[in-house]
DNA sequence: TTGAAAGCGCTAACAC
DNA sequence: GTGTTAGCGCTTTCAA
């Protein structure tokens, strides 16, 4: 039922020539005659020899396997960067384990130590959170390791450009005639955004993930044009919680003198539409809405949105062409900012209507 | 700057006894005395030591890796499939290692060989064609294969009940009142839908793929209803031609009679949408549109549009599990599908406008 | 040009 | 209870 594939061993006795010998002409290595390299190929062929990748890491330390572990492997974006990843990956020869977090920081852990154990050459990893980073830290000494979408400080990260697509996107809004624009997003438990209205100005703090990254330039980007911002025009929800569509649709509602919108998801833009098909408005004609969403989603929803594209594939491609670099060893690990990553030709917000309102 | 991490003889040598029996305490089989016991686990913890899967792998012949070999990473299905079986596999201390095919059959045969080399122990397949199984039924005999989403003849598989969707549909719509109904498909070149028109009645051939299947659902939907149909209902692009969206337009400004159209993935239903607002005309208001797509479309699409959601996530959890039932060995490999996927409360459609056309 | 042998880290049968 | 030992399939040094 099972029949035990051949080993090196089985192709060199049908081969008569010794276990080295074989090795020697599948792997492509040393010598061999004519003769003996014919036989040793017709063997392997006829034994459908296939060498054990497990065997070879064993010896050389080279499993020809990364590992990405992600928070949400379902999500477009991770989906789109596993895809990338893949795509850079393959060719090479090498192939991807991969471990949905969960967006568990345990989880996080887990995944990273089950993987090492694999013997991966290396590891790309979108992390929970950007505060805390002694378990990168440690797993970054033992293989290669380059982070997706959020850079905590000090680790080799791949990440778009969050607070500049955001300060762009009002800039944007502001030269269609916008001055009232609003802000939905949704905030992590573990690492919040912060606002701080305490002085004149309103200041965004907070750890330098996504959401918190939109937000700096969403404000920046009002500051930018002189507008006046107060905390009523941002609204956040708790991530993934129950009543967040209940909170924007009031939201949405009390803040009538609005004309512009910037959903920081593709779940803040649902909340949005819904809540204005509640409220009999309608997007463009009564408020603009712009969305950040993955280039997959963009692709399928359904006109008039504006979205801020974040191109997944290129940010997994770009990761893993850094991670092989790591691994070569032809690059040094930086704790830069590898790059900034937007969609070619939807970098810059188009809008699909002028501001309606006065 | 790489430090080569412990290895069980380490901590033997740590804590000062032998290989044998610092492995029976980390293995947790076989017998050591309480001083041994905790000698070892506490040297164990110092050297941070963490078991190499690959070389008990070696041994065992267990390397707790499956494969995951997917036509398309990227496509919502799949990564929610891929979700769902990480979510089975993970909590079994098992890993995932994904190959992408690319929809390219010798990717898949690649894909299919590298993951065995890597000593899988099992392998979930979404087949880029059904009617080529020769190295899938060659896989299976190296270890337990499950099919995703496309069932070759005689391989396990979990697929959704495409045809029967297709044929709900169509029934639920007549309900509600439409005679005019369309479809619209794209056509795999490898393996078309022939549309035989000789006889009286109108026959789907081709093998059972999901766009042959509901197109076959489609048009038994028709049939049981009563409804005359013939082939200028039904709207089929080759996928991913250039000229898709010209082609479903022109089709649509044609057949001005149709009052619902049932789309056999987002693509067409995009192409729809779009034709549709060319032509001014709306959804639901004067074309009722039912389409085939994943969870996470179907979550954000924004309505209103009735989808028959597939449930990618609960497709894959499935596969998993019908997988790890045969490499336990606690289920014989059946060649029978074993089961029909529908998201729960959405498996039947629901329409959001009755027919307004005569 | 080829073969013998060691060893990667682990498990398990067997001896003490 | 604990140690010795062989071997999974491969690479690679060294000797022939």
């Amino acid at each position: 039922m099972k029949p035990k594939s051949a080993s090196i061993k089985d192709v060199a006795a049908a081969a008569g020539v010794s276990r080295a010998t074989a090795a020697r002409v599948l792997g492509g290595y040393g010598y061999a005659s004519g003769q003996v390299h014919e036989a040793v190929l017709g063997a392997a062929r006829e034994l459908d020899y296939a060498p054990s990748r497990m065997a070879k890491a064993m010896r050389t330390g080279q499993s020809q396997l990364i590992g990405f572990v992600s928070a949400d492997i379902t999500d477009g974006l991770f989906s789109e960067a596993l895809g990338g990843i893949c795509r850079i990956a393959e060719p090479l020869g090498y192939q991807v384990v991969v471990f949905n977090s969960a967006d568990r920081l345990d989880g996080e852990r887990e995944g990273i130590r089950n993987l090492l154990s694999h013997g991966v050459e290396g590891l790309i990893v979108s992390p929970v959170v950007v505060s805390q980073r002694e378990h990168l830290q440690a797993a970054a000494r033992a293989v290669p390791l380059v982070c997706l979408d959020r850079a905590p400080e000090g680790l080799p990260s791949v990440v778009s450009d969050n607070a500049g697509a955001a300060r762009r996107a009002v800039q944007s809004l502001v030269e269609h005639g916008h001055h009232q624009i609003g802000l939905v997003s949704s905030v992590q438990a573990e690492e919040p955004i912060v606002i701080d209205s305490s002085d004149q100005i309103l200041r965004v703090l907070g750890p330098d993930r996504p959401s918190v990254l939109r937000a700096r330039g969403f404000v920046d980007g009002m500051h930018d044009a002189g507008l006046p911002i107060g905390p009523g025009q941002l609204c956040f929800t708790p991530h993934l919680a129950e009543d967040a569509q209940l909170r924007v649709t009031q939201w949405l509602e009390a803040k009538d003198g609005l004309t512009a919108v910037l959903a920081a998801d593709s779940y803040q833009a649902r909340y949005v539409y819904r809540a204005l098909r509640l409220l009999r408005r309608r997007v463009p004609e009564d408020l603009s809405l712009i969305v950040f969403s993955d280039a997959e989603w963009t692709e399928f929803v359904v006109p008039p949105l504006d979205t801020i594209s974040l191109d997944g594939a290129e940010m997994g491609a770009r990761a893993a062409g850094a991670l092989f670099e790591l691994i070569r060893g032809s690059a040094q690990a930086t704790s830069e900012v590898i790059s900034a990553i937007h969609r070619p030709g939807q970098s810059v917000v188009t809008l699909s209507a002028e501001a309606t309102a006065t």
